[in-house]
DNA sequence: CACAATTCATCACATATGTGATGGATCAAT
DNA sequence: ATTGATCCATCACATATGTGATGAATTGTG
């Protein structure tokens, strides 16, 4: 997509890397987990190390973040929503209806991962946080969508047709205006197939605080096996919304008070 | 010598100076808080939106971290809670004194919190990870400052008085040379109602590795409290100290063996 | 204790990023 | 609306960083 830094990008995702992991880690796991060269990985390492972030221990030839990595996000979970409980609460979802879990938020004109929980249920969709897919193409983002004006939304739709990176996407967001309104009409969205053959997913639009980004979060797997469990898997997206929800307002209590 | 790569470097002081001021920044806030060429931070600021780690309000053009960064370091202090040393040092601190006790760092001329375990007794004090006071106006902070030359204590002092939020802290921080002086004499710092009113803590620097940062353990509540149990809170504090320097050294030694 | 297999730090050139200069976009004031 | 002042995105060359190859250090094995 766009262009970015690299060493920006590798610096954080680095420490997503040990916050899947919680653990020390080796240059070589690290290696192979971001799939990066060895020596650049050495670099990135040492340099961090100097800079405070990661703490090495010479002996095991391990590398660990220290607390103060601990001080870039923990301020905002505060500020914004209780992020810690977030991903508990996916986690509920996807054990209730056993298919993956995402939470999802606007990237331009994609739809990203920002915590996603595996379901038990096997499928081949790429659930990782960090994921992008267009908003055109897929349920989470036609809930973003849902709060755009008709004419933004056409405008996405139109950069997607130009900019996918497939024919099958290039496809789908040809329908997307129509599955928004849907989307708008029903209170859930419902991809079949247009984000990846064969795979669907139920979503819905999270409560957002005003100026907040909006989240949307989804549930889903192969499609025909989502269509059997649709009503499992809205109860369970509307009870995690409620309880989005409720951490809102003991927000908002404690902002006032 | 410290070779460390400047974009990773940047991408870090970025999300700390966010920490900082808590609130959305155009590029020329971050330019001139950073020291660095506008161009840059534009280049970094828009890669970061397309890692989905900034977000951008067009209408305001300020920029603010999304969730995401959240996750990067949310989980490493419940690890330490669970396994790490200082958490649990701490707490034992703040149980034989009965006081809260923090353990701070040092972020632009703030003394940053970053683990706070409450004490039994009551306080109005707000002590929570992440908080920030100025470097100046407290006591782990006049402990970090006892690190800086004078000069550069005295620039520190300087733009705590022109940028400090409310009175009480601009008029504390004009005694705060002689306060580090104090500090760096006697080997702890003492606060009577400089932080907060009524309230006061007991500080001491804490042994740090060399390229490791510094951090200083505090131990307060209300002032005359504190005050009673000066003796008490010394020596838990020394014997605080005491097990850190122990735990460093265990470290040296498997260094060398 | 020697040998083989891993793992990692370092170097030097290939590539990516930083930045001064520029002008377009937006804002504030009349 | 018009002007002048800010603010910021972009470009092209200067600088910083990435990386394959290498060998040193460490670990595993008998």
């Amino acid at each position: 997509m766009n262009a970015s830094i690299k060493s920006s990008q590798r610096t954080l995702e680095l420490f997503e890397l040990f916050s899947l992991e919680q653990r020390p880690l080796t240059i070589k796991e690290i290696t192979e987990a971001l799939g990066m060269p060895q020596s650049s990985t050495s670099v990135l390492a040492k340099s961090l190390v100097s800079l405070g972030y990661l703490e090495k221990n010479e002996m095991r030839r391990t590398y660990y973040p220290t607390l103060r990595i601990s001080l870039l996000g923990t301020w905002i979970r505060r500020q914004h929503q209780r992020a810690g409980q977030l991903p508990a609460l996916l986690s509920e979802v996807a054990r209730v209806t056993g298919e993956s879990t995402i939470l999802a938020m606007r990237n331009g004109i994609y739809s990203q991962y920002l915590i996603a929980q595996k379901g038990n249920s096997p499928t081949r969709a790429q659930v990782e946080s960090g994921m992008l897919y267009p908003l055109a193409c897929c349920s989470t983002g036609w809930c973003l969508l849902t709060l755009e004006s008709k004419e933004a939304v056409s405008k996405i739709v139109r950069r997607t047709i130009s900019e996918a990176k497939n024919e099958h996407w290039r496809k789908s967001a040809k329908h997307a205006v129509e599955q928004v309104e849907l989307t708008q009409n029903r209170g859930y969205a419902f991809s079949k197939g247009e984000t990846m053959e064969r795979l669907g997913a139920i979503s819905i639009l999270l409560p957002s605080m005003p100026g907040a980004y909006a989240m949307s979060a989804g549930c889903g797997g192969w499609v025909d096996r989502v269509e059997g469990k649709k009503d499992l898997i809205l109860g369970a997206l509307n009870e995690l919304a409620h309880s989005v929800r409720q951490l809102k307002d003991q927000d908002e209590q404690i902002l006032f008070s």
